[in-house]
DNA sequence: CATGGTGTATGAACCACTTAGTACACACAC
DNA sequence: GTGTGTGTACTAAGTGGTTCATACACCATG
């Protein structure tokens, strides 16, 4: 495997926290099942490199994530996944209802009926599904 | 009115620079019809106090909106919203088709069911409408 | 013409985040 | 023990964007 786990093909954005985008990224990898429960992660500096970033910046993710419980450090040895599967299990709602609630929240205030919404949603997604289809994107595993 | 057209009840997030909820706001209201095609809006001033911001930001909100094409100023005379139907009818597809994508986008590489997503989001919706009904809200015109 | 309103411009101040630099304790391999 | 890797901690500096403070030109009104 040449791409290193399949870190190096992402991509952030200018807006959010680049360590908070990092935790993101960790949570949805979680989710996927591409990290499974008490398996090692890379080191600060390694992730840092493969993610072309401060050191500093990749310690912060993962302080933030062993605050939320999402990985565990003992001594010096690689960091790991959690086992809890309670925490575990709780990433994927928890990062859903939040996008549900952050867009339905949005759009609020513009009294959109919930057909339109659905209909919205359906739209996007079927066009994902066919960006996904044109470019292979990576399920390696 | 003693609220003075409705702009007193506006919350903003620290999150976003304050000047786009502004331009945000003002769309919603466009939206919403509650702003008609060529009506005057309060001045730069007016508007920073109504809002309790600094009249600075509240003029970066305005020339935003020019620049937007949404509204037009001339001389020293209050600005207006645009006459320009394109400009108008287009606002509305635009936040919602912003906020569509944003929403599916973070959840994309979640792998998630259109189902689900379909099921969460008129959960929300739901859930929504009941807030609303407990709290009267402003629906005064 | 002075006053008070308008829109506009500019530079300083501020803030969160990122980066940089350095340091320390620990452990495993040679 | 030396070297290299790990996690951790701290301070300082840089950066980008937002907000604040102030000033200016314009126009209407009295």
């Amino acid at each position: 495997m040449d791409n290193h786990g399949g870190w190096m093909e992402t991509a952030f954005n200018t807006r959010d926290p680049v360590y908070l985008q990092v935790v993101r990224l960790f949570k949805e990898r979680i989710v996927t099942g591409l990290l499974a429960a008490g398996e090692a992660i890379p080191s600060r500096r390694e992730i840092a490199s493969l993610l072309k970033m401060n050191p500093n910046t990749a310690q912060r993710a993962y302080k933030e994530m062993e605050e939320q419980g999402l990985i565990v450090t003992e001594g010096n040895s690689p960091s790991r996944i959690t086992r809890d599967e309670d925490v575990l299990r709780n990433i994927r709602s928890e990062l859903l209802g939040e996008a549900v609630r952050t867009f339905m929240g949005s759009i609020r205030n513009m009294q959109v009926p919930l057909q339109e919404i659905v209909a919205l949603v359906q739209e996007e997604y079927e066009s994902d599904a066919q960006r996904r289809a044109r470019k292979p994107g990576g399920e390696g595993a």
